[in-house]
DNA sequence: TTTACTTGTGGAAACGTTTCCATAGGGAGT
DNA sequence: ACTCCCTATGGAAACGTTTCCACAAGTAAA
C-alpha cells in the first residue's frame, strides 16, 4: 500500500539477505529450494517488484532508447515512431518519445535530456543533420544512434528515403505525361535538409528531362489554407501546369486550394504529392505521390540501434531505390503531346481555352 | 571522450569534495567565488552532465511520465499524445510512450513496466477501464494517473469525449434530415469501451427520435476494404438510409466501399462518422462527423497528472456537451419527409428507383 | 578574551540494485 | 582423519547523486 517494497524488505520478510534475494529472483546463482519458495512468498505477499532506477545506477544501463521526431501529427513520424516502439518493446526497451515542432532549440534541450537520462540508444530526425548540436553531442558520447529521415553524412547511418532520386523520379512522370513548366511547393524550406533534397532532386530531373526549371514556391505558415499563395503562383507563372508538393498534407491542400480558385485538378492542373499517407487514397482524385514506407524506415532503424547496443551486425538498408515508389493517382493527368517549339499545351481531354485558368484567378481578383 | 564524467570526477578535478559540487551545480546551499569558479571549470573541462539515474535513486521521482495508447497511427491518439507531451516537456518531465496496438495484454505488460520504472505518473487509454488489470496496479501503487477517452469508473478521472451524448446527437441530426433507418458500424467493438458507449447513446437517441433501433454491423478486420461487410448488410437491411460509423476511419472506408458497390453517398447512403479528423475536411463529398479536440484532451489530462504530482489544483474540466460538436458535411443529406405510415423514402433530389441500391448490389453479386 | 553565530567546506550515509568475496557445512576422494 | 571441492548463504562494496552533520575559520557582540 504505502511506499512501495525494496529488495531489503524482501529479505527481511523471508528471513535472509539481499543477495540471496537478487540470485533467486535474478535465477542466477544458487539457492535451496526451501529458501527459493520463502522468497517468492515474501514476494508475493510485499507485491514486490525491482526498482529500474536501482538496476540502471547498477548496470550503468536503462534499457531506454530516446526518440527525437519534429511532430507526430504528421503520419509519416507516427507511423515510424509506431514502427520503432514496436521494435523496442519486442526488445525489452521502452521509448522516450520527444517531438521537437521543428524547432531546433527544443531539438538541442531535448537530446541534452535524453543524454542525462542515460539512454542506451538515441533514434532521431533532426532539422539539419550536417549541422545539428543535439547530433554533435551524441557522437561526441559515443551514443549508438541512428538518424531517420534524414539524408546521412559522413559517418553517420542513416534510414532514409532517396529524396533525391525520388524527385527526380516525379519529374520523369510530368515529363511522361508531357508536362514541362512545373512548380516546387515547400513549406519549412529553411527547417528541412529533406524539403531541399526533394527541390534538388526535382529540379535535376526536370533538367534531365528537358524541362523549363521548375518554379519554386516557399510558404511558411502551417494553416492549410494556401488559396492565396497559390493564386499568386499562378499568376506569375500562367504557363505552369503540374505542381509538386514537397508533402502530401501540401498537396491535398494545394487541390482544395485550386479547387477554391475553380481550377479543375487534374484537367487544368496536375498535382504530385510525397510521401504516400494513405489519405491520398481516400480523396477524389486520388493522389499521385511517392510513396514511402516510414513504418518499416522506423523499425530498421531501431534494429540497427539494437544491434549497435548489443555488437551483432545491422540489418541491411534497402538501397535508395527501394525506399520508394511512384503511386499513379488521378490528380497527375497527361497532356497533350507539346509541340517542339515549347508553344502551348493543353489538356488532353481538350479543355476550353487554355487561358481560361489565369481568366479565372484575375476575375476573382477584381471582384 | 571514454566514460562519461561523474561528480567525483568533477570534484577531483576542482580539488575539493563532492558535496561542493552539487552545492554549486544546484545552487543550494554556500560557496566561495573562487570555489564555484573552480567547479565551473571542471564541469567545462570534463564535459560534465549530472546522472539522472543517479537523482533519481535519491529524489526518488524520475521526472518521467508513462503513456499508454492503443496506436498512433490514429490521429486522434496521435495529435493527443502530442498535446501531452508538449504540456510535459514544458513542466520539465519526459514521457515514456507505449502503443498497445488495442492488445491488453501488452496493455498490462507496459503498465507494470512502467511503475518498475517508477515512472511519476501514468497517461493512459485502456481497453476497457472497468476492468483493466494494469489501472488496478496502477491504483494500488497510487500513481497519479488520467484517463484519457475512456469512460472514468468511479473514483477515476478521466478526459474523455462524451461519447453516449455525441453519438444521440448523430442521431438527432440523423432524425432532422429525416432518416429513420439506420446502421451503426463499428471496429473492435469488443476490445473498446468507447464503440459500445457510442452504440448505446445511439440506440438511446434512435430511440428518442423515434427511429427504427439501428442495424448493428461489427467487423474485426483491420483491412481498409469493407465492401464485402457492406453489401451484405446492406442486403440484410434493405431499407437503410444512413450509417453511423463508429469513427472517422472508418466512415471514410465506408464511403469508399459504397462507391465500389456504385451506391451514390450521401445521394443513396448517407454517412456519418466520428472523431472529426482533418482528413475529414478533404474529400469529397466532406464528412459529416462528430467533431472532437484530441489535442486539448491530452493536454488537459496531463496538467491534471502534473497538479496530482505537485498537489496543486487540477485544471477544470470541460463539461460532457463540451467535448465535441457537430460537423455538417457532405456525407450526410436530407431524405423527402417520409409518410407517417413508415413507408419508403427517398433521397431529396429526386433519386432513381429507391430500391436501385440493392438492384446494383444484387446485379454486382450476380456477376 | 570569551561567546555566539555566520560562512565555507568535506565526510559519510542513504537511495535500490548487483556482484564479488568470505564463510560455513557437507560429501567424496585420499 | 585429512584435504578438496562443491552448494548455500550473507556481508559489503559499488554505481552517482543529495543532504545531513561536523568541523574550521572568521567576524561580531558581549
Amino acid at each position: 500500500m504505502g511506499q512501495a517494497a525494496t529488495i531489503k524488505d524482501v529479505a527481511q520478510h523471508a528471513g535472509c539477505g539481499v543477495a540471496t534475494v537478487s540470485r533467486v529472483l535474478n535465477n542466477t546463482g544458487p539457492a535451496s529450494a526451501e529458501m527459493r519458495e520463502r522468497v517468492l512468498a515474501a514476494v508475493d505477499a510485499l507485491d514486490f517488484q525491482f526498482s529500474e532506477v536501482g538496476r540502471s545506477l547498477q548496470s550503468n544501463t536503462t534499457r531506454t532508447i530516446g526518440c527525437v521526431v519534429p511532430s507526430i501529427e504528421n503520419p509519416v513520424y507516427a507511423d515510424a515512431v509506431q514502427g520503432a516502439q514496436e521494435v523496442f518493446l519486442n526488445a525489452g526497451y521502452q521509448m522516450l518519445l520527444i517531438c521537437t515542432n521543428y524547432n531546433s532549440e527544443i531539438e538541442t534541450n531535448a537530446i541534452r535530456t535524453l543524454v542525462a537520462k542515460q539512454v542506451d540508444g538515441v533514434l532521431l530526425t533532426v532539422a539539419d543533420a550536417k549541422n545539428s548540436e543535439g547530433l554533435d553531442l551524441i557522437k561526441s558520447r559515443q551514443l549508438p544512434h541512428s538518424l531517420l529521415f534524414n539524408e546521412a553524412p559522413d559517418g553517420e547511418i542513416s534510414w532514409s528515403v532517396g529524396d533525391h532520386a525520388a524527385a527526380a523520379l516525379v519529374a520523369d512522370k510530368f515529363a511522361e505525361n508531357n508536362h514541362r513548366h512545373t512548380g516546387f511547393l515547400a513549406l519549412n524550406f529553411l527547417n528541412s535538409d529533406r524539403a531541399r533534397q526533394r527541390y534538388e532532386g526535382f529540379v535535376e530531373g526536370c533538367a534531365n528531362n528537358s524541362m523549363t526549371p521548375p518554379a519554386l514556391l516557399e510558404v511558411d505558415d502551417d494553416g492549410l489554407d494556401l488559396t492565396d499563395h497559390l493564386k499568386v503562383f499562378l499568376q506569375d507563372h500562367p504557363d505552369l501546369t503540374g505542381i509538386f508538393a514537397s508533402n502530401d498534407f501540401l498537396a491535398l491542400a494545394t487541390i482544395r486550394s485550386a479547387r477554391n480558385l475553380f481550377i479543375k485538378v487534374p484537367q487544368e492542373l496536375s498535382i504530385v504529392g510525397f510521401d504516400g499517407i494513405k489519405v491520398g487514397l481516400m480523396v477524389e482524385p486520388s493522389l499521385a505521390t511517392i510513396e514511402t514506407a516510414p513504418r518499416d524506415l522506423g523499425a530498421g532503424a531501431s534494429q540497427t540501434i539494437l544491434s549497435l547496443i548489443n555488437g551483432t551486425s545491422p540489418p541491411e538498408k534497402p538501397s535508395k531505390n527501394q525506399t520508394f515508389s511512384f503511386r499513379a493517382g488521378g490528380s497527375l493527368m497527361p497532356l497533350r503531346a507539346e509541340s517542339k517549339d515549347g508553344g502551348k499545351v493543353a489538356a488532353l481531354p481538350p479543355s476550353d481555352d487554355p487561358t481560361h485558368k489565369t481568366a479565372k484567378i484575375q476575375q476573382e481578383r477584381s471582384t
